[in-house]
DNA sequence: TTGAAAGCGTTACCAG
DNA sequence: CTGGTAACGCTTTCAA
């Protein structure tokens, strides 16, 4: 018998991974001297019994000899499971990762946990993950891929798998968590509008990407109601990538007649078109005003602060937490829209006159 | 009855939760006309009996009804969870985010989970969610906090936790994966030397985290090698942020003598000297040059591509998964080194003559 | 090789 | 209000 498990004496010894907790409820019964389900009503809140002497004489031996129930035999009765699964493209983009991490947050003070699936955009995928995590057993999913327009909400509807949608919406379903995009958008354009522009290029995203699709709206929006038109050569779609808006930059800035300001739909890309002018040796922002958005944290640095617009990322991950939870309550829940403000820091201005 | 519950149609109805799959052993060995005993062996490789033509009939009807076994049963009698827990400071962190992503792509593919917990770098909350983790039953833990120096490796080694150290190690340790820091302090350093340099400042990070000490040692070592002195004032400790490489080479950067060359212990420092020397409307990297370490993807993006050091931490991912498993099992492992590249780029050259 | 049976640590039902 | 008991779905010894 090996020196490290010795501190388990039982003759048929759990062969390994039985990792540190040892006290259970028939053990915690017969301290307090009572039947296991006793203690097991007296630690479940809810029930008048939870208040009464007894249960509270159980809980307090309880906590003196640090017992932690065991949740796997729990889930086991109850088909609850307490975890919940987070579908992601990727964690190397702030803005997921950061989001990712606020729902953890949430989780935990509600003593759940949120198993991640990184689905790298891929569609099939996203789908082998998410079969994974229901295989585990998860209570719900929050699903913040991409191309949510798709069949899948559907079949996942089918089988009563509950979910809600996040930072994505489609326009069937009723359980999505989303900032309000289009206010979003028509706010960074009227913006630059009221700064003088008239040549508003904008680096616009996927079409998949509702996000995408909403803050174009805000733009389109915005040009509309101050008698604007929009150039359609400055409307361009792409990912959300850096490289995009570097790409899409550097051309419109070699044309003939460029932008004077630039909106990019993502902060991401609004970096893109930093580096792509300053690389054509502008003067930033001068020669050309440059909007993001999400406000992640790079954006407020110097020496080019961006101007971009912002959400609380941390309220949109509790109520996509909250509406989850809801609905693994098997409650109905509405759609949920995060407002958004504009953030104006140095990177917008009016246009300079030879830029005109 | 609900409508949503229909498909349950068992009287004794589980409340709620109860997501998708249906098929137990029991059904499954009913199908096969077998005992649910037999199909657990089927199930498991590694037996002979894995092989026969039995288990494989077994097996194909399994795969035919799509059947997933409870693991949460499972769990409960072999006392392993396949799950692992992930103690990080913070996602916001691009390298922590993407050493998280790659820890659950290397656990996805051998089905296992990882649950990651957010300490925020603080000693009591990493306790606190390690014993949350903990709670949960997961197998083992890797730790990537800071400040591992302090007890908490030993207490769980005394409550027989697996873990493994990531990113960070101790001097007293056995189960550390990282990647060779101090050859990656000696390569950048060297690098700058062989450049022409001869007052190179370090942003060095926090004695705390081992990373930080042991590039600090290779630039100590380079130097001491050239036989080339380090001027005290240009070694600065610091946190890992980006403001701090501001902070600090802004400093610098106005004093009577300022450095040639800094060398920030990560990028998201030396991007805060590319920012501060920029501000200051330096000629980069002509007047001063800038080498970073761990090249994040926005390492490599213009205006100013950064001289980085760079390891795989995919590998180093893996590695830290392949360790714990191994410790899971009650292996002994030893500690893991992955090797460190010099990423030249256009950050550094040669001092100028002004500068020198 | 296979079947039977005994749990794993909870929860939930049913009596008292 | 409390105790007994039967699951939950799986693994694992023990016999056959």
């Amino acid at each position: 018998m090996t020196k490290k498990a010795r501190q388990a004496d039982t003759v048929n010894e759990p062969s390994e991974g039985a990792v540190g907790r040892r006290v259970t409820m028939d053990k915690l019964a017969e301290l307090a001297g009572v039947h296991k389900s006793t203690v097991s009503r007296a630690l479940r809140p809810g029930t008048t019994f939870y208040q009464s002497p007894t249960a509270q004489r159980i809980r307090a031996i309880a906590d003196s000899v640090d017992f932690q129930p065991d949740r796997y035999a729990a889930s086991l009765r109850t088909r609850r499971t307490g975890t919940i699964g987070v579908l992601v493209p990727r964690l190397s983009d702030n803005l997921q990762a950061v989001f990712y991490e606020s729902v953890v947050r949430a989780c935990t003070s509600q003593d759940i946990v949120a198993l991640v699936a990184v689905t790298g955009d891929d569609p099939v995928a996203e789908q082998h993950a998410a079969n994974a995590l229901l295989g585990r057993r998860v209570d719900g999913l929050i699903l913040t891929s991409t191309r949510v327009n798709g069949e899948y909400p559907a079949q996942l509807a089918q089988r009563d798998v509950p979910y809600v949608l996040a930072l994505r919406h489609n326009g069937t379903d009723h359980s999505c968590v989303v900032s309000d995009d289009r206010a979003g958008g028509y706010l960074v354009t009227q913006h630059l509008l009221e700064l003088g522009h008239r040549r508003i290029g904008i680096i616009a995203g996927p079409d998949h990407a509702s996000t995408a699709v909403g803050r174009r709206q805000g733009f389109m929006d915005a040009h509309r109601d101050a008698g604007v038109s929009v150039e359609p050569d400055l409307v361009h779609k792409s990912m959300f990538r850096w490289q995009d808006g570097y790409d899409i930059a550097t051309k419109w800035l070699s044309s003939a007649n460029p932008p004077t300001a630039i909106f990019a739909v993502n902060d991401e890309m609004a970096f893109g078109v930093v580096a792509a002018a300053q690389t054509r040796g502008l003067d930033l922002p001068g020669e050309l005003s440059i909007v993001g958005y999400n406000d992640i944290p790079s954006a407020a640095r110097p020496p080019m602060p961006l101007t971009t617009a912002r959400m609380d990322i941390g309220a949109l991950a509790r109520a996509a937490v909250d509406s989850l939870r809801a609905r693994i309550d098997g409650e109905q829940t509405a759609n949920r829209t995060i407002p958004v403000t504009l953030v104006v820091r140095k990177s917008s201005a009016p246009p300079s006159f030879s830029a005109r």
